[in-house]
DNA sequence: CGTGTTTGACCTGCGC
DNA sequence: GCGCAGGTCAAACACG
């Protein structure tokens, strides 16, 4: 028995339930008054062998049978550890206690049983006797009751306990299932990378290449390490794997895909580089953590914060590797993520809180476009821009850019998990060749901004940039999950991948690999090399990461989470007088 | 008085 | 070089 007590119900035959806690150390002695009452002789009895505290047994007494005699049912709960034997002898008016008592072995249901309760108690039929008897039923039953409320209270406050321990659980498995889904894309980018290269260089790089197996499975778990703890610490950890690893690969392979968008960058670089070795651009990083400073870090004082990596730069620092930091930075700088989604609300709550520092009215759009920073940490790169749809002003296009350099909270877990992934897939992901994407517009026309496809991606200049449109609640709009038959041009039309989710079965090499067997080639280096600048492979690549599965749990959360506070949002702003000057702007969300 | 918003000025990149 | 458009800055302002 456990430690607290025991909870005992009995649900018997004639419908009467009892319910008692008990303690180790007390031994009960409780009839059912209520029963009583409808049938006098029957009684209920639960109590507890003194001896091993551990023993628990029901006694019920029923006056049912004709001859007058008790019936006696014992449940003994413990018996296969039972040493001592309690035996119960029922009797018409009193209950006999003995005192100890062993080595008598009583079977159940057996009829005129002697009744050891344990309680050391000897009645007899004497009225002072009785007297004292009841007294200390009484007695019992008031600490009974006692122990009964105590017990309430504690199972209270440790049903409380375990609640806040759900909350806390729950929260962390939603940002887990978050860095997982991340984490997957970012895996499958690798892989994707890894096949082109091996497939590019000779049995030197493949050897290279099996190193670098090891060091990604290496990276993979330190990535979600690091992901979960995004900001200095990953920082930190970057600067310590960079000391003990194979340089410039390691540390690709071991970016949290929170900052992917760094990594892929510096991917798509090599990649561009035909192989060579691109310098990690400090300022690149040190853009995204204070893209205010980029304006001034040309200067020397703003390159000597770059020294944590300062070993590397000066290994590779060409006046050719700089241009391409530089480019490198601006394109980091410059990926984005966009959210479309329908909203009253002059912004969609995405957890985080957001500070506006410009509004400015954009050419074809009668609506102005706001400018938001970040302001949950200071230095934290992020931007985002709202404005609404010139064709649809119920749609509400926000657009993210940068990375958080600080733990979010987990109402803003789901979004910027979405929007990370999202630009790490667009970057990554769907980029086997560094020219793939970036020359590319895998968009049909017309399918910006209005349309109601869930991802579009866009490669046109001046950045990249992926759609997520979340104002799929239109009647004539399928729910997510539902599977549909692939548009003629689906690989063209990466908005329309959202028809194949619901496909269990992919996993994403696999999906590469198919996909780049149904152009008609098994070399996806081969195929790399014939494609048009609609590259079939970078849409395949990137339909692959669309198309996990998981990644649609992921969008379905995010979304879920953003109509939910997006709702919390409208009825939060109709509550707010309509100031003017804020022109219905709500930063903090 | 601190914080956040507004808004005109300024900067930057790009196309011509 | 010039003009345009997007983006940012920062002083002024409003609000609690």
């Amino acid at each position: 028995m456990d430690k607290g007590g025991a909870r005992l119900s009995f649900d018997t035959a004639d419908a009467t339930a009892t319910t008692a806690f008990l303690h180790p150390k007390q031994s009960l002695f409780g009839i059912d008054p209520f029963r009583k009452s409808c049938k006098p002789f029957a009684w209920k009895q639960v109590f507890m062998d003194p001896v091993d505290n551990q023993h628990v047994s029901l006694v019920q007494s029923s006056s049912s049978s004709s001859d007058g005699k008790r019936v006696v049912n014992e449940m003994d709960f413990f018996a296969n550890n039972r040493s001592s034997t309690t035996q119960v002898k029922a009797d018409d008016d009193h209950v006999k206690m003995e005192s100890e008592h062993h080595g008598l072995v009583q079977e159940n249901n057996e009829p005129e049983a002697d009744i050891n309760t344990g309680l050391n108690l000897l009645t007899t039929n004497t009225a002072s006797e009785k007297s004292v008897r009841d007294h200390r039923i009484i007695t019992s039953q008031n600490q009974k009751e006692k122990q009964r409320a105590n017990q309430l209270e504690d199972v209270r406050a440790e049903l409380e306990r375990i609640n806040e321990e759900n909350q806390r659980l729950r929260v962390t498995l939603n940002q887990m299932n978050s860095n997982y889904y991340a984490l997957q894309m970012h895996l499958g980018s690798l892989m994707q990378r890894q096949r082109n290269l091996r497939s590019a260089e000779g049995s030197e790089a493949n050897t290279e290449m099996n190193s670098a197996i090891e060091e990604k499975r290496h990276g993979v778990a330190i990535v979600a390490r690091q992901f979960m703890d995004l900001g200095q610490a990953a920082k930190a950890e970057k600067d310590e794997l960079s000391e003990s690893s194979s340089e410039g690969r390691f540390q690709e392979l071991s970016g949290p895909p929170g900052n992917s968008i760094i990594e892929s960058m510096e991917r798509r670089q090599k990649n561009s580089g035909k192989n060579e070795i691109i310098p990690r651009d400090i300022p690149s990083r040190k853009d995204l953590m204070d893209p205010g400073r980029n304006q001034r870090e040309d200067t020397p004082e703003g390159r000597s914060h770059q020294g944590w990596l300062s070993h590397k730069v000066a290994k590779f620092n060409t006046s050719r590797d700089v241009e391409k930091a530089q480019e490198t930075t601006a394109m980091i700088r410059k990926a984005r993520v966009s959210v479309r989604a329908r909203s009253e609300a002059s912004m969609i709550s995405d957890g985080c809180q957001w500070r506006k520092y410009g509004q400015k009215m954009a050419k074809g759009n009668p609506c102005p476009r706001a400018y938001y920073r970040c302001t949950m940490a200071t230095g934290c790169s992020v931007r985002k821009q709202v404005q609404r749809c010139a064709d649809d002003r119920t749609i509400l296009v926000t657009t993210y850019e940068g990375n958080h350099n600080h733990p979010l909270p987990p109402a803003a877990m789901a979004m910027a998990s979405t929007t990370s992934a999202a630009a790490s897939m667009l970057l990554s992901g769907s980029m086997p060749s560094a020219d793939g994407i970036m020359n590319s517009n895998i968009l049909p026309k017309g399918m910006l901004p209005c349309s109601p496809n869930l991802i579009t991606l866009s490669a046109s200049a001046p950045f990249p940039s992926v759609t997520l449109d979340l104002t799929y609640s239109g009647p004539n709009h399928r729910p997510l999950n539902q599977i549909h038959p692939p548009p003629p041009n689906w690989s063209h039309n990466i908005s329309s991948l959202p028809h194949l989710l619901g496909h269990p079965i992919y996993n994403q090499p696999k999906v590469l690999g198919t996909l780049f067997t149904s152009q008609g080639t098994e070399h996806p280096h081969l195929a790399q090399n014939q494609m048009q600048p609609h590259s079939m492979a970078d849409s395949a690549a990137t339909a692959a990461a669309i198309t996990d599965p998981n990644f649609t749990a992921a969008l379905v959360a995010a979304i879920t989470s953003i109509i939910g506070n997006s709702q919390r949002d409208i009825s939060g702003n109709n509550n707010n007088s309509t100031s003017s000057r804020n022109n219905g702007d709500n930063n903090n969300t």
